[in-house]
DNA sequence: ATTGACCTTAGAGTTGACTCTAAGCTTATA
DNA sequence: TATAAGCTTAGAGTCAACTCTAAGGTCAAT
């Protein structure tokens, strides 16, 4: 992505200012959240302006935009969570028993029932424990 | 991490009522975006809360608030130079020569210069290319 | 000329959290 | 009592983006 356009006799790499352009451009959009593989397609297009569209370029900001904004959704509702937790909880020395974080955790945060925001990537949050899970008591 | 307590004769495993009150907790922990390894700490925790104090909850929760509020921050700037680039950019048919996220990219984004905000984890972010880079002409 | 810093390639290892496979045994049901 | 569905273990593979290593060659400054 980010080859010398040309060598030393010796094999040493040898950058161009357009080289150099080239790795500000990848850089940039790295800050800006782009994949590596985004950017491999932004700089496809890029070496060639003329032969690719504006909306090629919207399409892909517009996908990482999505991307973005789900991943923003997931981090506060979690951000909301924690921060209720730690209210929550005294965070003193005294041994966890009565933990509020703790009781929180068992009882599946019921205040507000957010389900599976988070779980990255995951499809299905995994199975369940198999058909009704051989549960015997205690 | 969710073990059954007992087994069939075959090796069939027996989820008792607590295994699955266990498993529950993993999957609340989960989706207040506790990692594995967190998880792991709470977990034996719970399992013996007289030997543990509600400030080693509170750290573990407090330490995963900080994260979150830190890649939070991260995607905010992301998004919102995703939604500048996008209202810049016409998104139409007509080539990219004149793409405005094209040359947004290219003048590294000079209008709100940030730097290095996201870079997920990387230490410092890739050295630089060595040296003034023996950079040559064009 | 020597030398220390730096470059080259290639490949392996890391992280975190999965997902998938295979071979073979067990179970509940029809 | 067949049999399909489901369980067991173990290990390998995947993803994304690094990070590290090694062996050997080169370069620039003293």
């Amino acid at each position: 992505m980010i080859s010398a356009s040309n060598r030393s006799e010796a094999g040493y790499r040898f950058y161009s200012d357009s080289d150099v352009r080239r790795v500000e451009f990848v850089k940039t959009a790295r800050n800006t959240g782009f994949s590596i593989e985004d950017i491999a397609q932004l700089l496809s297009i890029r070496v060639d302006k003329t032969s690719h569209s504006c909306q090629e370029v919207t399409d892909i900001t517009r996908k990482k935009l999505t991307q973005v904004n789900h991943k923003l959704a997931e981090l506060q509702s979690m951000q909301q969570t924690l921060e209720l937790l730690l209210e929550s909880c005294c965070g003193g020395p005294e041994n966890a028993t009565h933990c509020s974080i703790m009781e929180a955790l068992d009882d599946g945060l019921l205040s507000d029932a957010k389900q599976d925001t988070n779980m990255q990537g995951r499809k299905e949050a995994g199975k369940e424990i198999g058909k009704a899970a051989r549960i015997v008591g205690s």
